[in-house]
DNA sequence: TTATTTGTAACATTATTAATTACAATATCA
DNA sequence: TGATATTGTAATTAATAATGTTACAAATAA
């Protein structure tokens, strides 16, 4: 299991950027931030440039920008930028067992419906929401 | 990432049992069934009977048996017993980074409510209604 | 009393994830 | 143009997590 952190990570780069301010990041900044490699960065911003959240330039003073303002990116654009493979989960089912080499199709419905039920909820909530409620907790 | 793994186990269990109407199964059958370890399955059940969904009996024909109907047991029960950890996944921020150190904060009334989301979905399915679905999937 | 089954700990193995290294491609700027 | 900084990505290694296995005590039925 691991969409969750890829999300979380996502989640972290974006408030990240929305909190400093800057232009452009660079990998090497980000991962500072984050804990982590640069390339581990680069690889999950791939996805993020993938769903058009995120630009990239090459070269001195280049790096990484937002696409759109922090106001228009929810949490769910970052969801489903980050998920990957299947909701339910059974990769090998015994084929000889009727119950488990159809169990995916009697609950593909089900699963759907219970992801679905989260996008409004994660839609909610911008980026801007999180840095601004972020702000408010350290002037405390 | 694997919560979803013991949840997909747990249903398929579940509705094994339902659709074959035995008493009680050995760890040894449930395994052949999910097609793995029945020390494995003996791991899964013990969630299962932590949340009073399961009951064993040690000795000879002895084995695992739902303490409900099967109609009043849903997905909704089956997803409580086997979730653990946290929905948000960000293990080790750096310390020093206000944005990662603070963002679980930030988020986590926010993922309860989209975690929520997902409880009437999931309650609307029983494992009943699985076994029916497969049965009638069968007879085709 | 014997056989069967759960419960669990300890260990081994396998699979997955993350980190690192390396380097080509690109872009900036002096 | 040449030096430098940066992304993009592949290949490799290292670390971590998950799964499978063995072993055996405890319980129970016949």
């Amino acid at each position: 299991m691991q969409a969750n952190k890829n999300f979380s990570i996502a989640i972290q780069i974006c408030v990240f950027m929305d909190f400093k301010g800057q232009e452009r990041y660079s990998s090497k900044e980000l991962a500072d931030s984050v804990d982590t490699n640069p390339v581990v960065i680069r690889r999950q911003l791939a996805r993020l440039k993938a769903a058009d959240l995120m630009q990239s330039q090459n070269g001195p003073n280049g790096g990484y920008y937002l696409t759109r303002s922090t106001d228009k990116i929810t949490l769910w654009d970052l969801y489903a930028a980050t998920r990957e493979g299947d909701f339910f989960n059974r990769p090998k089912p015994n084929p000889d067992c009727v119950v488990g080499s159809n169990l995916k199709y009697l609950v593909e419905d089900t699963f759907y419906n219970a992801e679905m039920a989260m996008k409004p909820e994660l839609e909610a909530v911008t980026i801007r929401d999180l840095s601004q409620k972020l702000t408010k907790i350290l002037d405390c």
